[in-house]
DNA sequence: GTCTATACACCGATAGAC
DNA sequence: GTCTATCGGTGTATAGAC
């Protein structure tokens, strides 16, 4: 087999695992599943990774990392903040029903960080994220549709994130679009009450 | 050792079980650790059950089952809905506070059951019980508020379940109560305007 | 650095004595 | 019915040839 440098080697089984994760759940994803997903040997993976546990780590914070803004709202001027919260929100369920292994591993990553104490900052980093990510939003809804948030803006995306929360698992067990979408209208119903007209 | 019926040494197994899981997640239950919390051999539970996989089905159907209405509203007449919504999902998260073990091995069996289609139906008959509480305490608050549901009550009642399972989710991993009660606020919120006075 | 082979612990499940 | 002892399988991790 090539000679493949360990950072390189480290990457790959990250992106092997989190597939791993996706496809099968965390309770498969042993080091042959994704030393085969990967396809090395399993001696190449203790090459790379001293443990397994350290490579879970590492793949939780690299998903924390690479995470993206899905609720990010369009710069649609024009609409009320309710409408363009409920479209960002819509949006992100788009992007739920895309790909909804991937939502599914991400909740399922955090339970597994939630269950052993040394884990559990990689949960709260990962939130934390999240909570930024709903911030950034809220904040250019907010300016996009001329209105001030009355209640601090951590506070609203912590709702935010909540909410969202809630939609993706609720959907994930019973994939009913339309209770789905009257979870996005309340929410982002709630969510604008917290602002006022500026 | 005694002789026990089979019926009493699977329910008392199906309690440590729960036991197991809720102090050390469903990845912990293994037969030897539910036997040694059930303070029996490693025999009588196959004596018992088939198989693991067997009482892992109970169990959940079991805890499904047995699950209550923690969020059924108190009736304290001269509220306005949304306050006695907000009062009931505040109950909620009392309970959850008390016993956050338990909430969390509830996510935790409705993501194992999720990752196997022989058990899906496990997940969507959990979530069909929750909507059926939570239905019974929204007919409850708008009866003892006066007032009358403009969308279907089972809507209105999945909307529920899933700002309560935020609010769980997101509470287990950043314990910020603040946040949560803000939750609760903006979910009691969204919902009373889901009804109009009568 | 990469491989095959293997050590060792723990898993679910069963055999067979009592 | 209940037990101890054990089987066959799989998990993580390592040894040692190349």
């Amino acid at each position: 087999m090539a000679r493949i440098p360990a950072p390189e080697r480290r990457a790959a089984l990250i992106e092997a695992a989190l597939r791993v994760v996706s496809q099968h759940g965390i309770a498969q994803a042993t080091t042959r599943a994704i030393v085969a997903e990967a396809d090395m040997s399993l001696a190449s993976f203790h090459y790379a990774f001293d443990s397994r546990d350290e490579l879970i780590d590492e793949l939780i914070a690299t998903v924390v990392a690479r995470e993206q803004a899905a609720v990010m709202p369009e710069v649609v001027p024009g609409l009320g903040l309710r409408e363009i919260l409920e479209a960002g929100i819509l949006r992100y369920f788009e992007h739920l029903k895309a790909d909804p292994e991937h939502e599914q591993a991400m909740l399922e990553l955090t339970q597994y960080a939630l269950r052993s104490p040394d884990r559990h900052p990689l949960a709260l980093a990962q939130y934390a994220r999240y909570v930024e990510l709903a911030e950034r939003s809220l904040e250019l809804a907010a300016s996009v549709a001329d209105a001030a948030w009355r209640v601090p803006v951590a506070l609203a995306a912590r709702v935010l994130v909540a909410f969202t929360d809630g939609l993706t698992l609720t959907w994930l067990v019973d994939r009913d679009d339309d209770a789905a979408r009257a979870v996005a209208a309340a929410a982002a119903d709630a969510l604008s009450r917290m602002a006022d007209p500026r």
